[in-house]
DNA sequence: GACGACTTGTTAT
DNA sequence: ATAACAAGTCGTC
């Protein structure tokens, strides 16, 4: 009963926004952030399409004021949670995470595959230590995201 | 350097 | 229980 009522109330609410890449739809970005209010969420939503829009125009955005709930394992948290303060522009490997969080970089891997919002925790920063690794909506995303933080053609 | 085998922690079934 | 992984390391050639 306890643990219902704290359950539905961490739901909360939840912002959606399609993501396209050459005008092809390629993930669906969800958020929260705060309370119940539709007017507060009306409002957030406007605010994160025009960060979205920003981002993908090569601007330099911040995500970490969205607060994301994650539903998640407590260590795919830690790693989730490790990886939003990776800055815009900056890259990490696998076993440097590994390293940090005392465990291995295909547990770091594993983690980062269930993320439920690419771009805002920005798992494309984290690359493997010979190339470039994996990405769940695929690698050429992951490129495409990386030469746009890091102004490559 | 390129390739392969062995190690590895966590999640999914 | 065990298979599947968004990886790393060390060995051989």
């Amino acid at each position: 009963m306890w643990q219902e009522m704290i359950e539905s109330f961490s739901i909360r609410w939840k912002v959606y926004v399609n993501v396209y890449i050459r005008n092809e739809r390629v993930f669906k970005v969800c958020f929260s952030n705060g309370p119940v209010n539709e007017f507060i969420q009306s409002k957030v939503s406007k605010i994160l399409k025009k960060d979205m829009e920003k981002y993908f125009e090569g601007k330099k955005v911040d995500f970490v004021r969205y607060d994301v709930i994650l539903n998640k394992s407590n260590f795919v948290k830690s790693v989730l949670n490790y990886v939003r303060k990776i800055p815009y522009g900056n890259v990490v490997t696998y076993g440097f995470i590994a390293k940090i969080l005392n465990t291995s970089p295909r547990a770091v891997g594993r983690a980062l595959s269930l993320n439920p919002v690419p771009i805002v925790i920005p798992c494309h920063r984290v690359v493997s230590s010979n190339g470039l690794g994996g990405f769940s909506q695929g690698v050429w995303i992951k490129r495409e995201l990386l030469k746009l933080e890091l102004n490559l053609n």
